[in-house]
RNA sequence: GGGCGCAUAGCUCAGGGGUAGAGCGCUACCUUGACAUGGUAGAGGUCCCAGGUUCGAAACCCGGUGCGCCCA
């Protein structure tokens, strides 16, 4: 006997090692399988799970487990990504707080294996939080992006786009991170708006240049023309002017057409600069002219290159400013050069104004310190190209969005696409196989400046270097070198070069990029890879758009010709009760293990894919989570009377040549409830798909046919009981199967406590156990009716007990006028649920008694004495106010010519259908208020 | 500035050209032999506003208002 609740605490970790040991997440080898393939967007090494983690991969297991069940040979693959600079930080961090030598200290290699070992020791928790949710992935195949097979497609990819001409180096602006001294990526900067302020400054013009300038009328005072020495700009970063190179102004800006060509003295450097004429000067903008700064400012860069003004670099790689500064300024933290620039300015009387100003400050997403954009020399990877076969696969339709108007953020994203800096400063991670070599030098001139010797393994580096030099090559930690000598022609003769290894390591998207095929064994041809690629679908939240489905979808389709995923599943954030989204630094992030410790994995699940509607974000209350833990105590019981009952699964039971109507009714109801879930799956609509399991067992089994069977299973009629047993453990197996994809382990737990079985013979496990799908033969429209009639006279009885007060305990005489056939089928049931003491026959309805009208039928209880009257006539009345609204209502549509012309003869049909109905049920309840008055 | 989304019961949200839904909450009653983590019944709605399409709009279209998100 099972206990009264379930203890998931207790069954959780023993239902998912029984499904280990049964091998049960490895894709099955049964021939003629479809294969169905997820790969799990890798979780970070150094995360754990958050909310956003449990929705997601809820949502993959659900699918999942559905297409297991459903005979797919299901493959989930998990694993982790590297994530470079997180847990580089992790091991820094731990270093200092065991005060032990930092990462410079102990050099690279060593630093590098503390890191593993650190991920050993500590990295990973997340896999293991993953089982405590019950997600069906196939760990015997778990990878990470720096195991030696993922690093062997790194290396492969990058040499073969190096090859290609898709990587290249070069000096561009990028965003660098001044806390950890390494360039990220666009999406890993967060802008924020921050108060700041306009600062409005003179610039001096050289050469003793004038011009007259109209100012602009204001409130105070009406414009103006002065003669003007100087040209007005204005900043919100005023340390970068120490790199200024120009000012730029818009070429069909009147007030300075003369200007253009001139030069201004400027105030701090000293540097003579340019006024150049570029579109990117707004004219409405501030006085209309701007400084230029191509070396840290991204659209100063552009101008730069436009309009040939230098590049002077003034910050070291930490954010202070460099020699190329004036002396005053040098070894100074940009924010406090600002100041003493500001100060500076104002003593020579160059400042103008400062304007309070919202301004949109980049933050880097990890280190939290303002980013600045910083000239460098980075690899970067032709996205833009890569992007072209990517944009077209969608556009196409050989992958869709679902919903599908996340294509639109895609398009935008990828037709935008700007040159992806892949290199990292850092230690962790794929270290970038190209290696530098010295010039080549003829009589002691520098003939040559060698490209970098991009290659797989060190020595194809060094094979290719001697080709090059045409002498012995060799590579050293420090830096690149060359042993040269003199021969007796007095010329210089190399006679070995030594290579240095790139220092710096790849994104760590560059590696992700790759998942979809290199987790199946890629660059190798592995049987997996031929059978799982294409996967079947991305699962995935909008944020990351960006980061997996554009750059997997660009490898997949350069390296295997072929999409990685036909379909990407965009499912809604988790944010909190109060609709905001969760975040470390607002601390309401909801810990879902914390859930699950409370209320079960089951209840966790199930309540995220409930709210899991397309297009919508999940807003998680422990309320719901509470009330879904009830549900599955709900099942739990119904489970228990089954078993009280001696309801034992038949593996030979038909459900199709049942008797009973109630039987043929449930059978009928778990077909409909298999098709609707089936179909609410395929389609991705989770929420309707729980909601509709979820009525079922609640509203259907457990309410009414478990109720409408009791009086069966306490008869005396062996040969219904027996029949009712059968289909009640068969519709609770139905149960099982359906809900198990969205509560694996309650149903398991049931499943085996029930020794259910799908009748295929497979070996007990409701995991692998046949998915129950639709059969027109169980469909029952008789049976559907005539219980429906049951329960609407059960509950229009119960309705009226209420009103009319009468105790819930007591027993009361009904009355049928009407069916009595009908009545006298379901006597026994409508006596027990509705509490009677006795159904008899008439043609009318005894003096005294309360009337309901319940179709063509009238049932009354006599409650002489115990009725009121005057409630029971109010009753009616309103009823029958009800009724005749809708009979107007639809009249009026009957009346309206145009409605019985245009309108689908199916809807006017139905209208006069209704009315016929309404039209009896306002008979009987006219007679029944008559009835009454008379009395 | 560009793009996307949302507005339905007290709360959180489904739905969808013809008949207004769920969960939670609320009210009343009930230890009825599975379940009080439960049962029964009930109250509660100007489906944001305005216009249009239509025989018919809460749903479709246009505009407005409010809120949210993403990109620059």
């Amino acid at each position: 006997m099972l206990d009264k609740n379930f203890n998931f605490a207790e069954a959780e970790s023993q239902l998912y090692q029984a499904w280990e040991e049964a091998k049960a997440f490895q894709p099955s080898d049964k021939p003629g399988a479809d294969p169905y393939t997820i790969v799990i967007p890798p979780p970070n090494v150094t995360g754990s799970l958050h909310m956003g983690h449990a929705l997601n991969n809820t949502l993959q297991d659900i699918l999942c487990r559905f297409e297991r069940m459903r005979g797919k040979s299901v493959l989930w693959q998990p694993g982790m990504d590297h994530a470079g600079i997180a847990t580089q930080m992790v091991v820094e961090r731990q270093l200092m707080e065991q005060q032990q030598p930092g990462r410079r200290d102990m050099g690279r290699e060593k630093f590098v294996e503390r890191v593993w070992s650190w991920k050993e020791e500590s990295g990973g928790q997340i896999l293991n939080q993953l089982k405590r949710l019950g997600a069906s992935c196939d760990w015997t195949r778990e990878r990470f992006t720096m195991d030696e097979g993922l690093s062997e497609a790194v290396k492969k990819v990058f040499v073969q786009l190096y090859k290609e001409g898709l990587i290249y180096r070069d000096k561009r602006l990028v965003n660098w991170d001044p806390k950890f001294l390494t360039a990220i990526s666009d999406l890993e900067v967060e802008n924020t708006e921050v108060d700041g302020h306009f600062w409005h400054l003179k610039y001096p013009l050289a050469d003793g240049v004038t011009y007259e300038f109209t100012t602009k009328a204001t409130e105070d005072e009406p414009a103006r023309t002065e003669t003007r020495g100087f040209i007005e700009v204005a900043t919100t970063r005023p340390e970068t002017m120490l790199g200024d190179t120009g000012v730029a102004v818009h070429p069909d800006d009147e007030r300075y057409k003369d200007l253009i060509g001139k030069f201004i003295d400027h105030p701090l450097t000293g540097r003579r600069i340019k006024i150049v004429a570029d579109e990117h000067a707004d004219p409405e903008q501030g006085s209309g002219a701007v400084k230029i700064t191509p070396a840290h400012d991204f659209n100063d860069f552009e101008v730069g290159k436009r309009t040939g003004l230098e590049a002077i670099s003034i910050l070291n790689e930490d954010a202070t400013i460099n020699d190329n500064a004036p002396e005053a300024y040098r070894g100074l933290d940009r924010f406090e050069a600002r100041k003493k620039i500001v100060a500076d300015l104002q003593k020579l009387g160059l400042l103008s104004a400062i304007e309070d100003k919202k301004i949109m400050q980049p933050f880097g997403d990890r280190s939290g310190v303002v980013i600045e954009p910083m000239l460098t020399d980075q690899w970067y990877v032709d996205a833009e190209t890569l992007a072209k076969p990517a944009i077209a696969a969608v556009e196409t339709g050989k992958t869709n969005f679902v919903p599908g108007n996340w294509s639109k953020t895609y398009f935008q994203w990828m037709r935008n696409i700007q040159p992806w800096c892949i290199s990292r400063q850092l230690w962790w991670g794929h270290r970038i196989p190209a290696w530098y070599g010295p010039p080549r030098q003829k009589g002691g001139v520098v003939t040559d400046i060698p490209k970098p010797f991009v290659a797989e393994t060190e020595a194809e580096a060094v094979k290719l270097a001697e080709e090059y030099y045409d002498c012995p090559v060799g590579v050293t930690e420090d830096i690149y070198s060359a042993e040269r000598e003199i021969d007796e022609n007095n010329n210089l003769i190399m006679k070995k070069a030594l290579l240095k290894r790139d220092e710096d390591v790849l994104d760590t998207w560059f590696s992700s990029a790759l998942w979809p095929f290199s987790t199946l064994g890629w660059p190798d041809q592995t049987p997996e890879l031929e059978k799982h690629y294409p996967t079947s679908v991305l699962v995935t939240a909008h944020d990351i758009i960006f980061f997996w489905v554009a750059r997997m979808m660009m490898m997949g389709l350069h390296f295997k010709q072929e999409i990685p995923f036909p379909e990407v599943l965009i499912h809604g954030l988790v944010v909190d009760e109060q609709g905001q989204k969760m975040s470390k630094s607002k601390g309401n992030g909801v810990d879902p293990l914390e859930l699950i410790e409370k209320f079960g994995a089951d209840a966790l699940r199930f309540s995220l894919a409930s709210q899991a509607a397309q297009g919508r974000n999940v807003r998680i209350s422990e309320a719901r989570v509470e009330g879904y833990r009830n549900f599955a105590t709900k099942l739990w019981n119904a489970a228990r009377f089954c078993q009280m009952n001696e309801c034992a699964p038949d593996p030979s039971f038909d459900p199709s040549t049942v008797q009973s109507t109630l039987n043929q009714w449930i059978v009928h109801e778990a077909n409909e409830c298999a098709a609707a879930v089936t179909r609410d799956l395929d389609a991705y609509r989770f929420n309707d798909a729980a909601g509709a399991v979820y009525k079922f067992i609640w509203n259907v089994y457990c309410d009414w046919y478990l109720e409408l069977a009791k009086p069966t299973f306490q008869g005396e009629d062996e040969a219904a009981k027996a029949e009712t047993r059968k289909a009640a453990a068969w519709a609770m197996g139905q149960i099982l199967a359906l809900l198990h994809p969205f509560m694996p382990f309650v149903t398991e737990e049931l499943w085996s406590a029930f020794g259910a079985s799908d009748g295929e013979g497979s070996d007990n496990l409701l995991v692998v156990a046949k998915w129950p799908t639709h059969k027109s033969e169980l469909t029952n429209t008789n049976a559907n009716e005539e219980m429906n009639w049951v329960i609407d006279l059960i509950t229009n009885i119960r309705s009226v007990r209420q009103e009319m007060n009468v105790p819930a305990g007591a027993k009361i005489p009904m009355v049928f006028i009407g069916d009595g056939a009908r009545i006298e089928r379901h006597r026994e049931i409508v006596s027990r649920l509705a509490r009677l003491s006795e159904i008899t026959l008439a043609d009318a309805a005894p003096k005294g008694a309360v009337q309901i009208v319940h179709g063509d039928a009238t049932v009354a209880l006599p409650m002489a004495g115990v009725i009121d009257l005057e409630a029971e006539q109010g009753r009616l009345e309103k009823e029958i106010a009800k009724i005749k609204g809708e009979i107007t209502g639809i009249d009026k549509k009957l009346a309206n010519k145009n409605f019985v012309d245009k309108a689908p003869k199916a809807v006017v049909e139905e209208q006069h259908t209704r009315r016929a109905d309404f039209e009896v049920q306002l008979e009987k309840l006219d007679a029944a208020l008559e009835r009454l008055k008379a009395m």
